[in-house]
DNA sequence: CTGAAAGCGCTTACAG
DNA sequence: CTGAAAGCGCTTACAG
């Protein structure tokens, strides 16, 4: 592949004049430009990036550690992150935890190592030391929909209490008692925010959440599937289960259908995280929608604005409640959101 | 951040020989390769990587660019591609095209910049003038789900001919005679395989596959909606749409949906790709499943088989069909493969 | 076993 | 406007 020099020596120049033109400084005779211009397209030569990289200290680049690419919402954000970054002259990688820590530490050295100029990260669990000290060690560093408490980093994340509201509203007005939750893991913040906003929702009504009706899983659908069937199983089975994420409702709708019972006639289901199969779903499924896109370039605009010197800010954008027939009876024009889609 | 400068200065060695401790030399003292480990976790010292690749002129990095990170099949393909990768030592990193030609072009572009060691891609397209130099220039390279015919690079990919045929005789012997098909971009092979395969198919049973039965669509759901709607609009409309991608399947179902018609009663569907929300849509879509995880595991075999200098082989792996109820009547024992998720 | 030195392909003060 | 030179952080023959 022809370097720098090939192209000086055919074009007649030092590697000086040629790095000017390719990087537009001004001070080039236009005779220079053109001579360099002409040997660089008959070379075919393109700059070797990581060359650059390392004089430069700057690879352009922007590492983005997710929980689970298979999750159709990461995917989704994942997606708008790098079409802002695109926008704003950035190439990100993408590094995929399937939300286990050591997998997710791998990924975070491995883009360290790599020397990316900033990290957007949407944490598996409640930081290791490896991510912690990047942190303090100044890496330019956001966290996107999970975070860690305590950490000096901008939070770009949606608040879903509202909707989360809207849904206990929803779901009491249809006559249900028994809500039950499939929360994700305690140590997510996505994992026990949830729970609690539930909670706090259930309180407005006088509804109790006994520990029999909060079910621990994972965020990925086989734990749904579990903790849906331990659900099924109470002698008194609640009326609703409300899952933490769309791949718990996927394992969920699997152990109802497992079972022959039918949602909602025999069980209700709720899901946060809305995507564009559950429109499709049997039923459709009444979710609570998060304003992905948005989030994924809000935070990257953020890091983006650390990187280069300017002053990051944190962002939390409002979840919104989408009605359709999961929970019961169709949806009714009312002031609660219906789906558009 | 700490360089090997400063182990070698903590240390009292030369970065020589702590860059022989890093890399495993053997020939290194003991007591010298203490003292560099004990520098290298007071400092916290991670290796350049970077600079490492200046040198070494190799980067442990693949290629990945894929045409769509929000279609399911591409999203799994990506991770198993992943996973293979990182089982043998090489990072990823992907580039999603959104089956726009020149957003593949400019994450070739970027990959090449990068000097990945090696590029993986199903192509959007018949291959820009960029892509087909690389392959020529040697850059090692695979294809993956689709590809370029009469470029000499290795293929790794599903034959879906023996699937197409059993869709067929399934829909054949449901009693369906007027079959249309959403078809992909005719640039891609993919696009083109599966109208000729279903083509095929048809003639065996002495079906016509009229050109108003064939619509024009680009993998996305939008397509999907937009043929299916000219679908119904005809006189005569067909009895049955195979969709050559799940996100046409999407768009067909919200097409059908949208007019308020029912599938399978008044009109069947069936899709290429096979995904797992598809046995919780409304019916459950019958499918045929590509064997997703072993093509991108092979795909990352055969290119790092090339990258380290053997040779690399082709791989076709078969597809099968996944039978559901979105043809008509429940699927009945029989030598048809019936779903087990 | 160890170190001095060259060199990977760039960019950028510095001098002219 | 232009070039010679230093240097980014590594690795690796070469010599000892």
């Amino acid at each position: 592949m022809a370097s720098i020099k090939d192209v000086a020596a055919s074009a007649g120049v030092s590697v000086a004049t040629v790095s000017r033109v390719l990087n537009g400084h001004p001070s080039v005779s236009a005779d220079a430009r053109e001579r360099v211009l002409a040997a660089v397209a008959a070379l075919g030569y393109r700059p070797n990036a990581v060359a650059r990289s390392l004089r430069t200290d700057q690879t352009h680049t922007l590492g983005l550690v997710i929980s689970d690419v298979l999750n159709p919402y990461f995917t989704e954000l994942a997606r708008s992150v790098e079409e802002e970054a695109r926008a704003l002259g950035y190439s990100v990688i993408i590094g995929n935890a399937d939300e286990r820590p050591e997998l997710q530490d791998h990924h975070v050295r491995n883009l360290l190592d790599r020397r990316i100029d900033g990290l957007l990260v949407s944490p598996t669990d409640g930081g290791s030391p490896l991510m912690l000290d990047a942190a303090r060690a100044g890496t330019p560093m956001v966290f996107v929909d999970r975070w860690i408490p305590g950490v000096d980093v901008p939070v770009v994340r949606a608040d879903g209490r509202a909707a989360v509201r809207d849904l206990v509203a929803h779901l009491y007005g249809l006559g249900h008692r028994r809500l039950a939750i499939i929360a994700g893991p305690a140590a997510t913040t996505t994992g026990s925010e949830r729970v609690e906003a539930f909670r706090a929702a259930l309180a407005e009504y006088g509804l109790p959440l006994p520990d029999a009706r909060i079910g621990q899983g994972d965020f990925q659908a086989e734990s749904g599937r579990r903790v849906t069937e331990g659900f099924l199983d109470l002698p008194e089975p609640p009326d609703v289960v409300f899952a933490a994420d769309n791949l718990m409702a996927l394992g969920a709708l699997d152990a109802v259908r497992a079972r022959g019972l039918r949602v909602p006639d025999d069980i209700a289901l709720a899901a946060f995280d809305d995507i564009p199969w559950f429109v499709h779903t049997d039923p459709p499924v009444t979710a609570i929608a998060q304003p992905t896109g948005e989030l994924g370039r809000a935070a990257v605009r953020a890091l983006v604005d650390r990187i280069e010197g300017r002053t990051p800010r944190s962002v939390t954008l409002p979840a919104r409640l989408v009605v359709r027939r999961s929970c019961g009876e169709p949806p009714t024009p009312s002031p609660v959101q219906r789906s558009t889609t």
